[in-house]
This record gives structure tokens, C-alpha cells and sequence, in this order.
DNA sequence: TAGATTGTTAATCGATTAACAATC
DNA sequence: TAGATTGTTAATCGATTAACAATC
């Protein structure tokens, strides 16, 4: 199969909320048209996007709601439990930790770890926090397929490299750095960055209206 | 001038990253190529990028490390003080009160507010939490530029709609939600298709190693 | 069958990359 | 002056949008 880009593989998640939101209406089908005017995209790219993965809808019709959902569902690896550990429980991670959503959509928090003494044995969200020297063996005993970073910026590579180390293949990293690594899948999220932009956003409006 | 396009704004605060460490590390000069490498882009992309905004470099020298951190900071808006409210002091909210980072360049959070009665009154890293309803008060009284939401879904189009009715411009927003509002600049943070596209990518990753 | 809407090919647009003249 | 590297124009590439034949 053709490797589908990024620009739609992040579209894929937007596809998913709006489908649930027109489930939980009672909406059964609905054509590119109607859904391109909902998101605010074009209806050639809504079919394009969906044809990468093969085709939902049908000719004359549209697409069934449910169908659709699920499709995006499966496609998006989210009718699978997925199995996680946080390092770094400090604001961040201990948010993470309690953002009980994650759950609904099959990510579980398997485990926290961190280095702070006075974290480790505590309970926060639900979530046991363990010493980061135990990570290793309990990734080795428990099934982990996501580790999320949310240790500072100091830190976050060694964490990174450790849970290439036992296996951990995908990372989903808070921390203000960029990580590439090879054979393990890393999703940066820099929220500052995002906040930096806006910051820029918001000065250019103000320039505007001068 | 040209409008700057998204692409090249989302790079800004990653020069900035580079740029604050390359000068933490003592580096006064360095050219596009040398950047290049470092940042994994492309030398063409990144003298383009800067000349979005006016040269900034030397002929046959570079880029004066400092002097460009500095424009860059500049353009991002980074060097004026910005005050921020946040609604909703859930996990996330919390979280993001206790984000030191974001004062250190010029983001400080003025007031932070939730309906939930057992939580009014109490100080969560260090910022009071005051009742919804006082917002509109707070906003008229001080200089806010930043509306930050953390709110559950049901409620963020309504704090939104509060926000842009009390003079806010620019929201900050970490519901799952695609807020798009005349007038006011939005910045969408969806940590939910944040995981999801890790969740996608790790999927494919398991393919192709079949 | 006629109408609607998909799936898909072709056209357009914008962003990235290459090339090179300008200049420090 | 020669060498290096920018700033900028031109070429390429990929993503978005338009068009339309296929078909339900």
C-alpha cells in the first residue's frame, strides 16, 4: 500500500470526532458534502483521504455514519487496548495520568515512574507512582507499548534511550526536545511551541487592527 | 507585508529552541547549513524562513547566534509580558497553572477559574481558584490576553463565547473541540489525536515489520 | 431510468528545494 | 582579492482542489 502522508494521517483523528459527535446525534449517513461543510474542508479531500485506506461510502449515497467511525476506529489502532507507562510525574504527567478519557479509546496507564523520592509510593489519579529504577523490569514483566515523556528537558533523552532499550517502540514526548530515533515511532507534542505560536498570532491581529 | 504562511510560524519557536541552547552551549555563530543539520531541515528552508521576516544574516559569515535568537523572540512575542486566565481546573488546567516554564518567557497566569464549588477557593500551584462568574470581573478589571480552556467539552464553546464577549483575542484551547471564531485567534491543542496518530503510526510500524 | 454521490484522474496551488548572483 | 555564505529567483515536488466517469 501506498504510504499514506502525514497531512492526512492527522486529519484521521478530526474525521474520528466529528463521526462520533454525528453518531450520538442519531445522524446514520452522510456524504463528503455535508461532512466538508461541518469541518470546515474541502469534499475532494475528504474523499481523497478516505480512498487512501480504501473505499467506505457508496456511489450515489454517502457514507453510513457507523461504518465510517468504525473504519477510522480501526484504522487509527483504537479497537485495541493499549498498554502505557508515564515518567516523569510532575505537573504534566500526573495530568496525563488522570485524564481518565485515554481509557475509553483503550490507552491505559499501566504504570508511573519517577525519580523524586517523595513521588515514589505515593497514589495520585488512581496511579501508583514507582521508582524509575524499576522501569526496565516492569516493562521486561507487563506488556508497555507507549511510554510518554514527561520528565524535564535534562532528563528526557535518557528516559528515551532506556525505553529503547527494552523494547518500547513508541514514545509520546512532552519534554521541549526534539527526538528521532531509529525504530522507535515518536510523537512530540512541545506545548510551548504551541503556546509560542499563538503568542505570534495574537501580535500579528494586533497589528492588524492598528 | 507577505503573510507569513503556518508552516513557516511552526517552525519559529523550534529556531528559538535551537537557538537559546546553541547559545547556552556558547556558540556566537552559525549558518544556515550548520543549523540545517542540527535541526534536521533544510539549509534553502531555513534562509527563507528568515527572510520572511527581513535578513538577519551576513554574507559570507552566518547568523550572529544572539542577535538572531533575539528577532526571533521578537517576532514571537516573546520579550513582552503576557497575562493569561485559565478555566477549568481540572487535571490539565492544574497542570498548566503549575507549568513554571511559561513565565520565564513572559506568559504569567493572572487568575485561573472552575465551577466546582469544592474547588473555588482552594490554591493549586500557587494560583488561586476564583468562581466562573467572577470572570467577566476579572477581565474587565485587569489586562488578560489569553484565554487557556480546559474545560470538558460540553462547556468550552460557552466559556469560549464568555471569553470573546469580554475582550479576549486569543484562546489556548485543550478541549476536544475545533473552536473557529471571528475576531479571535485559537490555537487547538487535541492531546486526544496527538495519541491517536502515535496509535496510528505504531500500528504501521507493526505492518511493515510482518 | 434519473439523480445523487462516490472513487479517481487531472489541474492547480503552495511549500520545499535547488541554483546562483550579491556581498561580506 | 578569494572564499564563504547569504538573500532571492527559479525549479521541483507534493498536497489540495476540480472535474468527471463509474455506479448505487
Amino acid at each position: 500500500m501506498k504510504k499514506v502522508s502525514d497531512a492526512v494521517i492527522r486529519r484521521l483523528p478530526k474525521y474520528y470526532r466529528y463521526l462520533i459527535e454525528l453518531e450520538r446525534e442519531g445522524v446514520m449517513k452522510i456524504s463528503s458534502g455535508e461532512l466538508s461543510e461541518k469541518m470546515g474542508l474541502n469534499a475532494s479531500q475528504i474523499r481523497q483521504d478516505f480512498n487512501c485506506f480504501g473505499g467506505f461510502g457508496q456511489q450515489g449515497f454517502g457514507y453510513h455514519v457507523e461504518v465510517l467511525k468504525n473504519e477510522i476506529q480501526s484504522i487509527l489502532n483504537l479497537d485495541k487496548k493499549h498498554n502505557c507507562i508515564i515518567v516523569g510525574m510532575g505537573n504534566i504527567g500526573q495530568a496525563l495520568a488522570g485524564y481518565a478519557n485515554f481509557m475509553n479509546e483503550g490507552f491505559y496507564i499501566a504504570a508511573t515512574f519517577d525519580v523524586n523520592e517523595r513521588l515514589v509510593g505515593t497514589t495520585v489519579n488512581g496511579c501508583k507512582i514507582l521508582a524509575l529504577d524499576e522501569m526496565e523490569r516492569f516493562v521486561q514483566e507487563n506488556v508497555v507499548e507507549i511510554g510518554i515523556i514527561c520528565t524535564p528537558e535534562a532528563h528526557a533523552m535518557e528516559v528515551v534511550e532506556r525505553m529503547r532499550r527494552c523494547g518500547i517502540r513508541a514514545i509520546w514526548n512532552f519534554a521541549p526536545i526534539d527526538i528521532q530515533l531509529e525504530g522507535v515511532t515518536v510523537e512530540n507534542v512541545h506545548l510551548s511551541d504551541s503556546l509560542y505560536t499563538l503568542s505570534y498570532r495574537l501580535s500579528e491581529q494586533k497589528n492588524n487592527e492598528e
